[in-house]
RNA sequence: GGUCCCUUCGUCUAUCGGUUAGGACGCCAGGUUUUCAACCUGGAAAGACGAGUUCGAUUCUCGUAGGGACUGCCA
């Protein structure tokens, strides 16, 4: 079991969307799976036919291909494997480790009614569980697993430690449903024992299921895989993530444009730690990335850390890289895609745009000198700064930024000399210069702009402003 | 109700019996500054509570409180 390569999946339900939390669920499976050369595995449990659609499933793949989560091999479809799960249920029905219960719902129903009534334990003890073969009826019937009744199990978990249960408390669950089909908790046994899967990395929601499908596992005599069940996530208020925190589904932080990148920086740091290391790239993540590392108790979702984050994220990576995450945005949000130029504008804007931006739309705003076109419009804040005044000494301003040296030192000189010539400084200057380049009171400095913009255009909407 | 799990600054966390309890985000003050972002300096800010073990507990044990998960012929 530990010298075996490495196999772990992410097996979501395609009943919703990727939810925040299996996002990182995901993460940190393909995390311990890259950083030790193994093998990351999908499987789409898809056996609740009522609530999956295939919309959910594509949704979810989508989500991972956003998050840059690669998976090995073609996602498996669990509810495509029923004839082997049944295959299964068969063999422990023959080898004793399984029985036939003719209970009906409506019984079984009516027992849990009584017991919670009573306030008695409403793990239902079918009676047919020693009737033999012979005394069977010919009836529709659920088959059972025989769950043990004395002793305890104990179960060791990467994250939670040893976990002992009492085997009273488990109960001979079904795993083949009346109508012949297989439940849940034995397709995911027997899936993930036929994939291969060394270390089962999922919610902590999932621990009690974890003694559950051991019995199936002791039942087959099959290895059991590493277990390691990670606390959740809440939002900020400490509740369980929903709506009204802004966003439960990935895809919606991906319309918030924030970058992938800083996503699985954040997402990772969240309830896994190492040392104090806070931002990490893909390949340090990889590299430090172990069960030892995840925290025990449930992390709550900080938006502000995440911006911070990502803004770190977005100064580090390559403008050309940069500038294809932005496009595959807005072709995400439909939102209307770049043309060549505004293509070029942004790629040349970007050096001084992604050190001041934590998300796109962040960046698009800032951007918006180099993405419009003139004649520039100011809008309502920009507008404040261009009095009379200062439009006067922009005027004086053009004729000599027509006789510049395109450089950045030379720019400063020229400008920081028109406005000595009128008693006043750079910074009273920038703002109105702002307006006309960008028509913005927020963009990136003056300089930046103009060099990117070159001397004709930013002539040209200088004597747009002023003329 | 029962079973199991969790509890260090507001938040994410470090600490693996001995620390002035560290870092990061955020916040506050000051600085820099051309708006935003960034940056620099400083600051406030934590071991849920109560016992026990120990020379010594944030760290180990038990209890209490609070929170969470599970308790389906759902996944």
């Amino acid at each position: 079991m530990s010298d075996k390569p490495v196999v772990t999946r992410f097996a979501p339900s395609p009943t919703g969307a990727l939810h925040i939390g299996g996002a990182r669920t995901a993460l940190f499976n393909w995390l311990y799976a890259r950083g030790r050369g193994g093998k990351f595995v999908l499987r789409i449990e898809d056996t609740d036919k009522a609530r999956s659609t295939d919309e959910n499933t594509q949704a979810i793949l989508d989500g991972l291909t956003w998050l840059g989560l690669d998976w090995d091999g073609e996602p498996v479809s669990q509810a495509s494997r029923a004839d082997r799960h049944v295959d299964v249920a068969q063999q422990m029905l023959a080898d004793g480790t399984a029985f036939k219960c003719f209970a009906t719902q409506e019984e079984i129903e009516a027992f849990r009614e009584d017991a919670r009534a009573n306030k008695t334990s409403t793990l239902y003890r079918s009676p047919w569980r020693d009737v033999a073969e012979a005394d069977h009826p010919d009836l529709p019937f659920a088959v059972r697993v025989k769950a043990p009744r004395d002793g305890s199990t104990t179960l060791h978990d990467e994250v939670q430690g040893d976990v002992t249960w009492s085997n009273d408390q488990l109960d001979d669950m079904i795993i083949l449903r009346s109508d012949g089909t297989p439940v849940y908790m034995l397709a995911v046994v027997v899936d993930d024992h036929d994939m291969g899967v060394t270390h089962v990395i999922r919610g902590d929601d999932h621990l009690a299921n974890a003694f559950r499908q051991n019995m199936i596992y002791d039942a087959m005599g099959w290895d059991k895989p590493v277990l390691a069940h990670i606390p959740l996530i809440f939002g900020p208020d400490g509740k369980k993530l929903s709506k009204r925190h802004g966003a439960t589904g990935a895809a919606e932080y991906q319309a918030m444009g924030y970058p992938a990148a800083g996503m699985r920086n954040y997402l990772a740091r969240l309830g896994w730690s190492h040392g104090d290391d806070e931002f990490f790239s893909d390949a340090q993540a990889q590299e430090w990335f172990g069960l030892s590392g995840i925290g025990k108790s449930p992390s709550r979702f900080d938006f502000k850390k995440l911006e911070n984050i990502c803004g770190q994220h977005n100064a580090v990576t390559d403008d050309a890289a940069l500038l294809h995450e932005i496009q595959a945005f807005l072709a995400a949000t439909d939102a209307t895609p770049l043309n060549q130029q505004q293509s070029d504008g942004l790629l040349a804007a970007m050096p001084s745009l992604k050190e001041r931006a934590k998300t796109f739309p962040e960046l698009l705003e800032k951007a918006h000198f180099v993405l419009t076109s003139r004649p520039i419009v100011p809008d309502e804040k920009a507008a404040k700064s261009l009095d009379d005044v200062h439009k006067g000494i922009l005027r004086e301003l053009t004729p000599q930024l027509q006789n510049a040296t395109w450089t950045r030192d030379d720019l400063e000189g020229v400008v920081s000399s028109v406005a000595a010539a009128n008693e006043t400084k750079l910074g009273k200057l920038a703002g109105p210069l702002r307006a006309v380049l960008a028509g913005r009171a927020v963009s990136p400095s003056v300089f930046d702009m103009m060099l990117v913009l070159g001397k004709d255009e930013t002539v040209a909407r200088l004597q747009d402003a002023t003329g």
